[in-house]
RNA sequence: GGCCCGGUGGUCAAGCGGCUAAGACACCGCCCUUUCACGGCGGUAACACGAGUUCGAUUCUCGUCCGGGUCACCA
């Protein structure tokens, strides 16, 4: 994608306390137009939850013809994925997610990589400590410990910091700094009050202070946690709208104090509920569910993963439901996501997957049904087009043509009980009867084409005053040994060519004859 | 446990004080039909519970219950 705001050469921005002109412009943007970002963490693999995120990101900055920028949050360096980041180029790229601004398309606002911005936390952490607004804590991991098992002992409200490095004196810290006493900074929490923000989906929410941690904002080791260097970024990126999942909404007035102590405006916030597995567990890595690349491999098509996606967890205005990416634009209302939970349902995606299935052309359907058969199944098949004509309306995944067609490959093992079919009033005497009836007509017929072959056996049975399927239907078990196949018994016979339809005819009758 | 959020059929969901409570998937039945599908038509199935506000609550308030999230030098 082009730059979108060509001719705008704005010098780069400082992105330090000192340098940070609060008031230059990053981008030149029409009325209303929305900067999101997708944040995610290079971890090796992209669920659908993350990817729903990203839509939903992307589609709520593109339909005011915004801003999305794609930013690599890799604090945690332990964590980090040989690999992962060109996983979520990949997947960006093929959902038609691209985006504006990134790592490998550098606008004004980069580095795009958290890990090459550290050197700007550390000095917004000591300008809010200059401020008053953090401070200095000298505890070690050890006091911590400590801390936590008194108050587990005591009864005490868990895992709270509490506070003992918030009240230190000057000289107390200038001497700890002076020996190189290893320190985190602490966000300063008010004592008392409330703090509130309004989500576009949950309302107005608010947060008695005192619930509030002294959270630690920059690691021991120069880091920041990702609760500050979120707000850092967000703000210095120029994002108006944030979207996550909202397990964040309880940290979200923290992030709302940070905001309020730098003097800057909040973002919009936007929080998703999660996509789940069942009731209970979100989809997950661990849970080994199925991330886009899987549901790809097996044979959904990316756009109707990414269609499926949109539905789960929003609703348009109207009945539509199959979007194409640009009418997804075009429909988006962020206000219309939902707010509870949704279940992820494997086979309202197999609809909507053959949805797109169904709407691809014939010549498309054949490349893709194609590229899932091996050679010695290719080989087998003497008219792919009739074949595929006949698979399209049946296919809901194309990973499972294969086994909707080994029969091709070989006569499975069937039992002559599969010639019973009521309503065709067949059973395996009939059945013996209608193959040795149709074996000399398949073996004069003009021409061994579809039309021709049902003509000739239509005919036949006109003669013989009963109805095609009588004829028919045995005509399909001997050929392909299964009940369910794609296509009638005539076009079965067309698939697999003279030759073959002749021996397995013979194969049955012999069968039926003991 | 404290705090925050949520709760419409099996699933996704519409609804935003007055409706016989949409639609889709799944399921069942019928039709079409050379199998199985596709397609067409029809059907089963829901406002968690209890108070209150109101002439009237699925919609508003409170409580209960249930579920989820969060309480890290992880993101």
């Amino acid at each position: 994608m082009d730059n979108i705001n060509p001719g705008v050469s704005a010098p780069d921005i400082k992105n330090t306390p000192e340098g940070h002109d609060e008031n230059a412009p990053l981008r030149d943007l029409p009325e209303g137009a929305k900067v999101t970002r997708f944040a995610p963490s290079p971890t090796g693999y992209m669920h659908v939850g993350n990817l729903r995120t990203a839509l939903y990101t992307y589609l709520t900055a593109k339909h005011d013809d915004g801003v999305f920028i794609l930013r690599i949050e890799d604090t945690d360096q332990g964590r980090k994925v040989e690999g992962a980041v060109d996983v979520i180029y990949k997947t960006l790229t093929e959902t038609g997610l691209l985006w504006d601004e990134g790592p490998d398309k550098p606008g004004k606002v980069g580095p795009y990589v958290q890990s090459e911005r550290m050197g700007i936390f550390k000095a917004w952490a000591e300008k809010l400590v200059a401020d008053g607004k953090a401070y200095y804590c000298f505890c070690t991991e050890e006091r911590l410990e400590k801390m936590r098992e008194d108050q587990i002992a005591s009864g005490m409200a868990v895992g709270t910091y509490d506070r003992h490095c918030r009240d230190l004196s000057k000289e107390e810290i200038e001497e700890n700094l002076k020996n190189g006493v290893p320190y985190v900074i602490r966000q300063k929490m008010p004592l008392e009050g409330k703090t509130s923000f309004d989500d576009l989906i949950y309302g107005h929410i608010e947060v008695d202070n005192r619930e509030l941690e002294d959270q630690v904002l920059l690691k021991s080791d120069g880091m920041p946690t990702y609760n500050f260097a979120n707000v850092i970024d967000d703000h210095l990126m120029g994002i108006t709208h944030v979207l996550r999942g909202n397990e964040y909404l309880s940290s979200t007035p923290k992030y709302n104090l940070l905001y309020e102590s730098f003097g800057w405006t909040p973002p919009t916030y936007i929080h998703c509920p999660p996509v789940m597995k069942d009731a209970h567990q979100k989809l997950s890595k661990r849970n080994g569910d199925a991330s886009f690349e899987d549901l790809v491999a097996k044979g959904y098509l990316s756009d109707a993963v990414l269609n499926y996606l949109l539905l789960l967890g929003w609703s348009p205005e109207g009945e539509k439901e199959i979007f194409s990416l640009d009418e997804m634009i075009g429909a988006w209302d962020p206000a219309r996501i939902s707010k509870s939970p949704a279940i992820f349902d494997p086979l309202k995606l197999r609809h909507i997957n053959f949805e797109y299935i169904k709407a691809l052309s014939p010549e498309a359907f054949l490349e893709k049904a194609k590229a899932v058969m091996d050679a010695e199944l290719l080989s087998k098949i003497r008219d792919l087009p009739l074949l595929c004509k006949n698979l399209q309306p049946r296919t809901e995944v194309l990973g499972e043509i294969p086994e909707q067609i080994a029969f091709i490959k070989e006569l499975p093992d069937y039992d002559t009980e599969l010639f019973v079919n009521k309503k065709m009033k067949t059973d395996p005497e009939t059945a013996l009867e209608a193959l040795e009836i149709l074996k000399p007509i398949l073996e004069n017929v003009a021409e061994w084409a579809p039309e021709a072959i049902f003509a000739a056996c239509a005919e036949k049975a006109a003669e013989l005053e009963m109805k095609n399927g009588k004829l028919l239907y045995p005509l399909g078990i001997a050929l392909a040994g299964t009940r369910s196949t794609p296509g009638g018994g005539t076009d079965l016979a067309v698939i697999l060519g003279k030759d073959e339809t002749l021996s397995r005819i013979d194969a049955a009758i012999e069968k039926l004859r003991v």
